[in-house]
This record gives structure tokens, C-alpha cells and sequence, in this order.
RNA sequence: GCGCUUCUAGCUCAAUAGGCAGAGCAACUGACUCUUAAUCAGUGGGUUCCGGGUUCGAUUCCCGGGGAGCGCACCA
């Protein structure tokens, strides 16, 4: 120790103060043994500590030595008898003393000049609790096991939105909501993987990089393959692939993997997303909404033990019971006061969309009443709600209805107001679905930049028959919005940022 | 892509109707053997996002650029 201030070298003059003076530790650490050990002799963990010593009266000793390692969060320094606050990754924290009787002075006034907050640090010694009667570990010896250079920021207010999106690992180290998100979100996951695996589903992974891209109107985001020298795009969607599949007897498949769209961000939509989907052979899309209704229910149960799951804001959201089916052309004509189906004129849906203020891209009959729609009934969606029969047009993946004329079998799933997840019937007819993408490519022509392009490969798929079909789609990053209350760049570990 | 707002110490934020840039936490020096956002005394720390302009003087006003947030458009 010295009396005097730290003497920065010429080289740490530019860094700002506190990271000097940590290097400055980190290099004494070095010379006098190591600042990053490669292991320490772990017994226990903080979390096994106090789940093993729940309630011990104060002021006991319990004769239980343990080696515990944490990140130092809090510490509390006086003359002959520390105090800090070490945290695992789960979050779980543990008091750990070190007092001069215990590791002697040499060693207690290294810990003084070397410790700071945010350091990994490894402690032998008692279980014992102190004379406020908290858990503690009595300290003998000590050893950093990873010197940070860089300040954790003050516990004592809340991170800036875009210091925690950009230092995402330091909102994951001070705040416990972070964690629980990472957390919630695994869950999840394990819960519908295990729903899929209980009906004998397969885990599939598709292209990420294909050269048509297809199964969804969305933008592509461009890049180039030097083998090949090909244009390729990053997928929007696994649709083609995974029916491809279903063509090759995969009867029941599924994907759980990011889809990339080039298009805008905002508080729900993320350049790339996560997204399930999901084909049944022989189901179709009644069968595939009773699939959707169970993987998000369970997932409920599984995570949070309720359907009627809070939220962020402290609202609860319903997802019990059997979820509403509506019409769309009929919520629509409901809602409007205006009686609308497949066969309204054109110039009648112009009419309306003009009087609310709707302006609407490239005009189809099927685009105004799905833009109506939207206009007139979908805010109005809390429960979970399942849209039916849509116009067919604008889908050109779905089958035609069984039995009403000029709509298909395709739902969407409303949960608070947000599309959850869609489902069809699929289209299986290989001459069908090549008028369809006929369509679209006409559009294309005109100017629609989301037109889909025509697929030969997976027309020829198509080809060799595709048995009926169920299929459905989900964005992962909204059903744990939906779950949490939380905007998507919250359920997004590492969400993009320039 | 368009509009509005915003960017100051490691972090969270003040301030200047154009005139030496401040606080809390963190850091540094010292005291303290039961603290827990420890306490007490003292100290240091800033390219005020970047570039230009106006001005005796710009962090502040103006112009351009960049990042971020919100709204709109597009989309899930």
C-alpha cells in the first residue's frame, strides 16, 4: 500500500480512470499468481447454500465448509471485517465475511486494494450466520477468479433502454428481470418441443439460405454466394421446405428457427425472428388451431403454472379455456354495418375504405377486406381469438373452403389485440397452386414488392403429391411478448442494433 | 422511408434565458471487527455524440452527419 494516488502510465492516460486503475490491479494480480485462474475447487453453489440452510438462527456456525464462486455485487468494507455480496448466474446472492483473525492482514488488505465490484470471486471457508442473523460464508481464503476492467454500472437506478439493449450481458449481470425473460423463454421452448415430441412430431431444420425465397409476402434481405456466384436470400419463411418434406412422408414436422424479413422495426417486428412451424398430414387447419391453442396453454401451465398469466403491467392475460372462432367476412360485415362477402363489388370495398380513411397499396378485392378487417375488428380482439376463412387472393399457399365459396381455409390467431400465429389448410393441388403463383407473379409485375416468386422446384415437389395437409406458423418472439407484456426487443437475448 | 424528441463523468441524471459544467452511485486516500444502497473525513475524474457556422466567447443558437426513443408507413 501507498500513500500516495495511483501513478497512471502514459499508455492508460487515455483510458477513463477507473479502468486504469483496475489494469493497474489485473497487472499485480498477474505478478503475484494469476487475475484468471483456470479452475478453483468448487464444492457448492450459492444457490445449494441457502437452500441447504434455510432458516439457521443468528449468529450460528454450522461447521460446513464450502468453496463458492459469484460475481462480487455489493460490498461493504470495514476496518478489520469485510463484507460483500457475491451473486450467482441465477441470480441467487450470499453474504461472505472475511475478517482479520480469519486470512490474516496481509491478505485482508489485498482483498481491500484488489476486489472491486463486478469481480469474479472464489471463497473458502464457514456456513455460518452473522449477528443480524444472514446466511454468510466465514471467509479463509479467497482468490479472484476473473478481474473485470470495466465498472458495473450503479445498482441504485435503472439501466438506459439502450445502454441494456447494447450491453445486454450487464442487464442480464444487474437486473433479474433479464434473467427470468432468458429464463421464460427456454422454457418455452422446452415446453412445446415436449408438446410436438408427445405427438410424435420430428424437429427439422431447413434452408436459412435459399435462392428463391417463398412462403410468405415479405421483403428478402439480399446476399451473394461466392461458390456458386448466385444471388441468395435469407429465408422469410421454412413453408416450401418443410412441405417439401411432407411430400417425403415427414407426416409430422416441424421447425423452430429465425426467419429474416427486410422491412420495418418497431415495438413488434424485428428484422429476424424466431418462428415455428408446424405439418400434419391428414390434419388441416382445425386440426392445426387445436394444436396452437395446446402448445401455447401448455406452455402457460408449464412456465407459470396458470392460463391466466400477468403481465409486465400488472394486466392479466386470459388464455384459458376453449379460444373464440370467428368469421372473418362475418365479424367484418358486423362490425362495418356493411354486409361484405367474396362476391361484394370491388367498388363497394373502395367505397368503405375510402369513407373510414383507409389507403390501401395494391388493390385486390381480398387486400380491402383484409385491411378492413383490421380497421373495424381486430382492436377490439383481447381474448385469444381464432380468424376464420379469409379471401384468396391474398393466400395463395391455402386450399379453397370445403363449402363457402371464394375464401380459404386459413385462420389467424388474435391474443391481446396481436396476430399470434396462422394456420391453413394446405394447398396441395400441384396445378392450383401453380395458377396461384401465376397470380403472383403478375402482381410482381405491377409493382407489388411482397408478391411471392414462382417456386419450380417446389412445384415439381408439389408433383409427386402432397397428402392433405395441416399446417401452422407461429412467431416465438410474440408468444413471449404475449406471455410477458414485454416489447420484442425485451424477448430478444440480442435484438439488432447499428 | 417520413415526422417529432433526444445524446453531458464508468452508470443514472442536473445545469447554462451564450459567460469557470454539477449531484448521487462508482473510483481514489484515510478511519472503522456485524455491515447489507454500510458510515465518516478528504481527493480526483468531462473532446457536453461528430463536423462546420454565427459570436469576444457555443455544451447551449443555426446547418450538416451519426446513434437512440416515440409516432406514421410497410410487415408478423
Amino acid at each position: 500500500m501507498t500513500d500516495e494516488q495511483p501513478v497512471v502510465n502514459e499508455e492508460e492516460q487515455d483510458l477513463p480512470e477507473q479502468i486504469a486503475v483496475r489494469m493497474q490491479k489485473r497487472e499485480r494480480l498477474l505478478a503475484s499468481g494469476d487475475a484468471y485462474p483456470v479452475s478453483v475447487e468448487i464444492t457448492s453453489t450459492i444457490d445449494a447454500v441457502k437452500a441447504k440452510y434455510p432458516d439457521l438462527d443468528v449468529d450460528v456456525a454450522t461447521g460446513d465448509k464450502v468453496g463458492i464462486a459469484g460475481r462480487v455485487m455489493f460490498q461493504r468494507n470495514t476496518g478489520k471485517l469485510c463484507f460483500a455480496t457475491l451473486q450467482a448466474g441465477s441470480g441467487a446472492r450470499i453474504q461472505v465475511m472475511l475478517s482479520l483473525d480469519k486470512v490474516g492482514e496481509s491478505r485482508l488488505e489485498e482483498y481491500k486494494e484488489l476486489v472491486d465490484l463486478g469481480d469474479h470471486l472464489f471463497v473458502s471457508g464457514e456456513v455460518i450466520t452473522s449477528k443480524r442473523g444472514e446466511l454468510s460464508v466465514l471467509v479463509d481464503s479467497w482468490q479472484i477468479t476473473s478481474k473485470t476492467i470495466r465498472p458495473l454500472p450503479n445498482l441504485h437506478n435503472e439501466l438506459g433502454e439502450e445502454y441494456r439493449v447494447r450491453h445486454r450481458y450487464v442487464d442480464l449481470i444487474v437486473r433479474d428481470r433479464a434473467r427470468e425473460v432468458v429464463q421464460i423463454r427456454s422454457k418455452v421452448m422446452q415446453s412445446m418441443r415436449k408438446t410436438f415430441t408427445d405427438r410424435t412430431y420430428l424437429e427439422v431444420e431447413t434452408p436459412m439460405l435459399q435462392t428463391i425465397h417463398g412462403g410468405a409476402s415479405a421483403r428478402p434481405f439480399k446476399t451473394h454466394s461466392n461458390a456458386f456466384d448466385t444471388e441468395l436470400f435469407l429465408r422469410i419463411a421454412p413453408e416450401l421446405f418443410l412441405k417439401r418434406a411432407v411430400v417425403g412422408g415427414i407426416d409430422r414436422v416441424y421447425e423452430i428457427n429465425r426467419n429474416f424479413r427486410n422491412e420495418g422495426a418497431d415495438r413488434t417486428h424485428s428484422p429476424e425472428f424466431a418462428m415455428l412451424e408446424a405439418y400434419e398430414a391428414y390434419g388441416d387447419y382445425n386440426t392445426m388451431a387445436e394444436l396452437t391453442q395446446s402448445l401455447i396453454q401448455n406452455a402457460a401451465m408449464d412456465v407459470f403454472g396458470t392460463l391466466k398469466v400477468e403481465l409486465e403491467n400488472g394486466e392479466i392475460n386470459d388464455l384459458s379455456g376453449q379460444w373464440d372462432r370467428i368469421s372473418m367476412f362475418e365479424s367484418l360485415s358486423k362490425a362495418s354495418g356493411v354486409e361484405i362477402t367474396p362476391e361484394t363489388d370491388i367498388a363497394v370495398l373502395k367505397k368503405l375504405a375510402d369513407k373510414e380513411g383507409l389507403e390501401i397499396d395494391h388493390p385486390q378485392h381480398g387486400k380491402y377486406v383484409e385491411e378492413l378487417w383490421e380497421h373495424f375488428v381486430k382492436s377490439g380482439l383481447v381474448k385469444p381469438t381464432f380468424v376464420m376463412d379469409f379471401p384468396v387472393d391474398t393466400s395463395p399457399l391455402v386450399r379453397n373452403h370445403r363449402s363457402k365459396p371464394g375464401v380459404v381455409e386459413k385462420w389467424d390467431l388474435y391474443i391481446r389485440g396481436y396476430e399470434q400465429a396462422t394456420g391453413y389448410s394446405e394447398l396441395v393441388d400441384p396445378v392450383i397452386q401453380r395458377e396461384r403463383f401465376v397470380e403472383q407473379v403478375k402482381l410482381a409485375a405491377a409493382g407489388d414488392p411482397e408478391a411471392m416468386k414462382l417456386d419450380e422446384e417446389f412445384l415439381k415437389a408439389l408433383e409427386f403429391g402432397m397428402p392433405p395437409t395441416g399446417g401452422m406458423g407461429m412467431g416465438i418472439d410474440r408468444l413471449l411478448m404475449s406471455l410477458t407484456g414485454l416489447g420484442i426487443r425485451e424477448t430478444i437475448m440480442f435484438p439488432l442494433v447499428k
